[in-house]
DNA sequence: GCGATACAGGACTGTACTGTACGATTTCTA
DNA sequence: TAGAAATCGTACAGTACAGTCCTGTATCGC
């Protein structure tokens, strides 16, 4: 099984890569098998030795996008790292996809546990990420391991997705500093609403 | 017009409500005018009667669940009221109602214009009280006119907002006290990003 | 080149939903 | 109680979509 057929792998993207296109520009209520037939070019029967039904094609539409975060360089420290990696959230945040498509999986996937699924291995790959970054700072004595890490990552992604989903406030670098500041005097002067 | 038809209201309230739960248990695409027919016994005629299309249905039960929030006490510091207001919004967040419809609004904004003015209009009275908290921040001295006031409020509120979508962590009070509480050391501890 | 396989292009069935129409019935107001 | 108005119940046309099936054609690996 070296090589796969080409007319396989070609079919395979230029579907998805079709159907992403319309869950951005006009949500997943637009995505059915005839827009993605009118659109790409694909035949209708084409689809279906590809995906079994048409909630499959949305699944592997979801799973094709979903961005891909990057373990930190273990040189850098704490604070660096965790730079790093929220400029990398607000890069995907900011990028026209995954800004429509985060909502979308949001909403669905209460109702859908095959995207709920999705989205689980995607907080499984970030929880992973995190917990790294959090075993660098208690190394480096800035909290012990009482901290809620799963609290603390909310404290500091939540602004920066909240902000790609309103709108209100554009969605920067600066911003992704602004929250890690705010982390980091907070851990300095500890809660006094505890 | 001193009173109206107590049916016009009833059938409105019965439907509006049947609606509701079943975009909250089901999602959007669940709302179709037979399953509020079977759900709720009013008739299919009479549904048509007060409202022309399913999506102006969809629109007005958005509105009617959208959560009004509230002004705090004027004696309260810019501290405490921003508190009280951050508590309210999290049990708005923890409601189940708002909880699964907030992600569906947010996610079909972007392509129906008719939901994303029932959004401004939320983010507008949301928007009046913020500015009048930060008006009392700015009375007490802890900030200047030149705070971003709408940053400010993505730090302070995306946390939250993030917790009740993804379910990571348990959207609590004390979750916005720790919201709250960095953004206050934040304000002692000037931002060394910039 | 040749057999195997993927693809194109339809036609077709079944279903679910929207929105309309209309007579019969209940419920309000005066 | 009588008239007005809302509601019920149902039938109906039109449309959009999912999923199946079949035939002919293009493209791959060998």
């Amino acid at each position: 099984m070296g090589t796969t057929d080409p007319r396989i792998a070609r079919t395979r993207a230029t579907v998805l890569d079709t159907a992403a296109a319309i869950v951005v520009e006009q949500g997943t209520a637009a995505l059915t098998v005839d827009a993605v037939v009118a659109r790409s070019g694909v035949a209708r029967s084409t689809i279906y030795r590809h995906w079994p039904t048409r909630d499959d094609l949305l699944v592997d539409v979801f799973e094709h996008c979903v961005p891909s975060l990057v373990t930190p360089s273990p040189e850098l420290g704490f604070e660096a790292a965790m730079r790093q990696f929220l400029h990398a959230v607000v890069d995907h945040l900011a990028d026209a996809k995954w800004n429509r498509m985060l909502p979308a999986l949001m909403a669905l996937k209460a109702y859908e546990p095959t995207l709920a699924r999705v989205e689980e291995r995607m907080e499984e790959r970030q929880g992973s990420i995190s917990a790294d970054l959090f075993a660098r700072g208690e190394r480096e004595g800035m909290f012990g391991p009482e901290l809620d890490r799963s609290r603390a990552m909310t404290l500091l992604v939540g602004p920066l997705v909240f902000a790609a989903l309103s709108g209100e406030t554009p969605i920067t670098p600066e911003l992704a500093d602004a929250s890690l500041s705010n982390f980091l005097a907070g851990l300095s002067r500890p809660d006094p609403a505890r």
